[in-house]
DNA sequence: CGGAGGGTTGAGATTCATCAACGCGTGTGG
DNA sequence: CCACACGCGTTGATGAATCTCAACCCTCCG
C-alpha cells in the first residue's frame, strides 16, 4: 500500500493536524484507514457508537438527526478536509447524530482509541479538538439563533455572508458548496421558501443564477451581519462598517 | 479573606474540576474571584471578549442571543455547579452570547489566562474542558433538532424527560427549575403556548401544578425518548422499553 | 423519446405568534 | 387594613407566516 501523504500542501492541512509534530502526525496515520463511499451511504446511525474521527478527504457528507416521521434536521454540511465526530467521542454515550454520504466520498477514518490516547498524549492534539468542537459548538449556537429569532430571508442571508467571509471580500461572486434543498434543510426551511427567499435576496443585490451567487457590492450582505460575526470582516473597525449597520 | 473552599463535597464538586489534583486545583482557584450579583445583570455582551470560565455558586444564569429587535434566544439556563464560557475561550474571537443572571446569584470567575495556561500543563484540565463542551454542544444538537422537526408538546415533554432522568427514576414528582417563561423561551415558543402545551400534557399523564410536575407513571414520558436518549435510561435494555417505544 | 431529479411557482391549509383581557398572589403605601 | 399596582400565568380570538400539495419547467441521461 502507498504511504499515505495527504497533508504535503500546509494550506489544506485540516485543523486537525495542526503544529502537530511528523512523529506524532505518524502515530495518528498509521492506525487509520481510507474508506470509498457512494452518495447518501448511512455510516453512522444516530443511536450506536462512532467507531472514531472522520476526515473527508474528497467528496460531502452531512451530520443529521432524524424523527420518527422520517425528517431530518441537518446539524452539519462538511466537504473535504473537514471532520466530524470529533465531540462525539467525548460525549461518552451512543452517537447523538447520524452521518450520512451527499455525493460518492473518500474518507480517512482515525479510530477512536488513537484518538483518546493522542489526547492523553499529545497536548497540541487535545487543543486541536477543543478548538475544533468550539467552533462547532458556536455555529450550533448560530442555527439555534436562526431558528428562534431569524426570518428565512435573515438564515439565508447570513448563511451567505458567511461564505463570503470564507472566501474573501475582494470575491463578489460565490458558488454555492451543495445542492438547494440540502442547504435548504440545513437552514431549517423546505426548499420551495428557500426558493422564495433568493427571489428577495435578487432585489437587495444579490442574485442567484443557478448555483452561483452575484453580490452587487461589498455591503450587499451587511444586512445580516451582527456583533460577534463583525470581528471577521475587514472593514469592521472602517467607517464604512457604519454604513454595513445602518443598512 | 477566607480561603475559598467550595467543593469538599465531592458530589456537588463541578465537573470542571474531576480528577484535579488538589495542588493544581488550588493554582486554579488562588487566581480566581468571587462575584456577587442581583437579577438581570449582564455580565457579558455579545461581541466583547470573554473575561473568564464562570462557575455558578448560587443563583441562576442564562445565555443567550438577541437580535436587532431585542428577541433572544436562550442558549442555556444555568443553576448552580454549572459553569459556562469555557467553549468561548477557545473559539478565538468575540463572545457570540450574552451572559445574564436570572436571579441574584454568587459565582467564581476563573480568569481566562489561568484557563489557558492550565489546559496547556494539566491534562485532566484538558480533557474536562473537552467533555464539558462537548455535552453543550450535544445539547445544541438537541435544540436544532427540536426547532426543526419537534413540535411544541414534543419539545416540552423531551425537556420533562431529561429533568425526570437526572433526577432519577423512581422519582415521580419533579420541580421545575426556573420561571415559566424563562424555559418557554428556551424551548422556542411563547409562554401562552407553553402554558397550552401544559394542558396537553395533563391528558397524557403528566401533570403540572404550578412549580410541580407529576407523573402518572413511570412510562409517561417514554413518547419523547429518542435512539440517543434510551442510554439514559434504566429499563432501557429491558422489555419494559419495548413498552414505552411502541407508545 | 421518455423518465427521473432538481428547481420554481401558485393556491390552500395549518400552526403558532400576537394581541387583549382576566385571575391570582404578593408587596407596598396610604 | 384596605386599595392598588405589578408580575406571572392563563385563556380566547385573530392573523400572519411558513409548510403542504400540486403542477410545471428544465436538464441530464439512458
Amino acid at each position: 500500500m502507498p504511504r499515505f501523504h495527504p497533508f504535503m500542501d500546509e494550506n489544506k492541512k485540516p485543523q486537525l493536524f495542526d503544529h502537530i509534530s511528523p512523529e506524532n502526525l505518524e502515530k495518528i496515520l498509521s492506525c487509520s484507514v481510507i474508506q470509498e463511499h457512494d452518495a447518501n451511504k448511512i455510516l453512522l446511525n444516530q443511536g450506536d457508537a462512532a467507531p472514531g474521527i472522520f476526515l473527508i478527504l474528497e467528496g460531502s457528507v452531512k451530520t443529521l438527526r432524524m424523527n420518527a416521521d422520517g425528517e431530518e434536521a441537518t446539524i452539519r454540511l462538511l466537504g473535504a478536509n473537514d471532520t466530524c465526530l470529533e465531540a462525539v467521542l467525548f460525549m461518552g454515550g451512543p452517537s447523538p447524530i447520524t452521518v450520512q454520504t451527499i455525493g460518492k466520498s473518500r474518507l480517512l477514518l482515525i479510530p477512536e482509541k488513537v484518538v483518546k490516547t493522542r489526547v492523553l498524549e499529545d497536548n497540541e492534539f487535545a487543543v486541536n479538538l477543543l478548538r475544533i468542537v468550539t467552533r462547532h459548538y458556536k455555529n450550533a449556537m448560530h442555527q439555534i439563533d436562526a431558528m428562534h429569532i431569524k426570518s428565512p430571508l435573515q438564515r439565508v442571508g447570513y448563511y451567505f455572508l458567511t461564505k463570503h467571509l470564507e472566501a474573501g471580500h475582494e470575491n463578489f461572486e460565490l458558488k454555492l458548496p451543495f445542492k438547494k434543498q440540502i442547504i435548504a434543510n440545513y437552514l431549517g426551511m423546505t426548499p420551495e421558501t428557500f426558493s422564495r427567499v433568493l427571489k428577495q435576496l435578487k432585489e437587495l443585490g444579490v442574485d442567484t443564477d443557478d448555483n452561483t451567487i452575484r453580490l452587487k457590492d461589498a455591503y450587499a450582505l451587511c444586512h445580516f451581519c451582527d456583533a460577534d460575526t463583525t470581528a471577521l470582516c475587514q472593514r469592521h473597525d472602517k467607517s464604512s462598517c457604519q454604513v454595513c449597520m445602518s443598512h
